[in-house]
DNA sequence: TGTATATTTCGATAATTCTAAAAATATAGT
DNA sequence: ACTATATTTTTAGAATTATCGAAATATACA
């Protein structure tokens, strides 16, 4: 993973609103909760909820699956444990490199 | 650490320069490097590098330290790892949950 | 078709952050 | 005191992001 992707990732669950979506998620486990269900956690508007939401997917540390009208959002973990071995990592660190 | 906290970290690693100079300090290790060798190695104008440089100072992840002329930036590993573990956490997700 | 529920998109304002030149500060050597 | 090097602070405009009401869309069911 490049640092360009990488900051974009960090920068998504560097906000307090995306991180209780996020870590609420990681509690809740692979099944996931459907919109309305974080809405009710966290009490945040529907409008400014969805726009972090989307924020999340667009990064790909959430996915979403729609079961009618239900939209599930999905924690990807994978995508988590790669971005912490990158922040871990010493490799490809040279302004030159573009992995 | 609390959500609050947890996100400035991680909005301050969520910018592609801060982001690039953290890693360069991950990969040169404990004994850090001078705020000039970061400047020559991320070609960013002075003020800029500063700008970008206390803010990854005000939340914890770098340390200072001034030897004559030249202050040396020390990456404080302890906060990455305690940052990593808590967004990988079940605990305390809850919106009452203040800890 | 009409109504209800779930969620997103639009749009506009407010707030924050980014960038970098210029000026200021800190330390050391002459 | 003067000069050089290393770094920060100030400042101001540009750019991005946050918030949320209102309107729109999607799906289901009567």
């Amino acid at each position: 993973m490049e640092n360009e992707i990488a900051a974009k990732k960090l920068a998504e669950l560097g906000h307090i609103t995306r991180l209780s979506i996020f870590r609420y998620l990681v509690k809740v486990g692979d099944q996931g909760a459907p919109v309305g269900q974080i809405q009710e956690e966290l009490d945040v508007p529907g409008s400014t909820l969805s726009h972090h939401i989307s924020r999340l997917v667009s990064v790909g540390l959430i996915k979403q699956v729609r079961e009618s009208r239900i939209l599930y959002c999905i924690p990807q973990f994978d995508v988590l444990d790669e971005l912490v071995e990158f922040l871990k990592s010493k490799c490809c660190t040279e302004a030159k490199c573009k992995l």
